[in-house]
DNA sequence: CCATTAATGTTTGAACTTCAAACTAATTAA
DNA sequence: TTAATTAGTTTGAAGTTCAAACATTAATGG
């Protein structure tokens, strides 16, 4: 919890530090954004993100007033909304990532190998466990 | 990430369940509160939980009109107010302790020995090289 | 084909959390 | 004593989120 809470903190600050307008919240709905890849409608980002269409919709409209994100209607099914990521938020996104992969590093050089292999699979098996508790 | 975001949903979930009018973040403040002991001031409180003493006196008050807390002025320095858990609030804070100790219970049945080691020594470490980190 | 049902997003109103800044009161230092 | 510091509170604003009502479009069953 501890750690969590710390890296939560230090992520917020890398990203005021970046000079950006954007909240953390913010930069994980980027996130999500361009990880969903084709899979970029509004239902299925808020599904990502474990929020209601109607917390996303408000973030996305916001995102999209600051340049960060562009609406597309689906040609498709023209109930659905495409949500895109402008270079201006693919640019923040590379830093984001960057800044976890910075972390990550720090890790892998705290650990010796077999260790790292054990430490995945530990969060995994934890992972899976809860994720079928949650009910 | 993702198993830290699941363990905050069900913790939430499991508040509810025991029918309490707490948020998780109330939940937290209390459990700051009674986690303090002798140093259960506004500030040394505010400063365990990462927030400005403003957000902590909104709290506390909130807390207090539900019953949970109590404000109780200091003999020492009179500009000091020590914050107080009731019965109610010790209470729901062993059901949070207890799901606690229920989680980590789950996860040491999950993982062999071998395995529990390693998290914690990952844990431990990813702590300190960023305890340093955020300068 | 048409009426009903379901799915997708949006809007709105409310609640919660948090902060910065201004403020009050009490203590400490010069 | 006066000035500076510390402790806590208040206030106004912003951000996040949800539930519920709504509009639009698609699918389904007669």
């Amino acid at each position: 919890m501890k750690v969590f809470n710390q890296i939560l903190r230090i992520e917020e600050n890398k990203l005021k530090s970046f000079g950006t307008d954007l909240s953390l919240k913010e930069a994980h709905v980027i996130e999500a954004v361009v990880a969903a890849g084709e899979k970029n409608t509004v239902s299925a980002i808020a599904a990502r993100l474990g929020v209601t269409t109607g917390s996303l919709t408000v973030a996305v409209t916001t995102l999209e007033r600051k340049g960060y994100l562009e609406r597309k209607k689906s040609q498709d099914d023209r109930r659905r909304i495409h949500v895109l990521a402008t270079p201006k938020a693919l640019k923040v996104n590379e830093m984001h990532i960057g800044f976890h992969e910075e972390m990550t590093n720090a890790v892998v050089q705290l650990l010796p190998r077999e260790q790292l292999e054990t430490l995945v699979t530990a969060l995994v098996g934890i992972n899976t466990y809860f994720a079928n508790e949650r009910e």
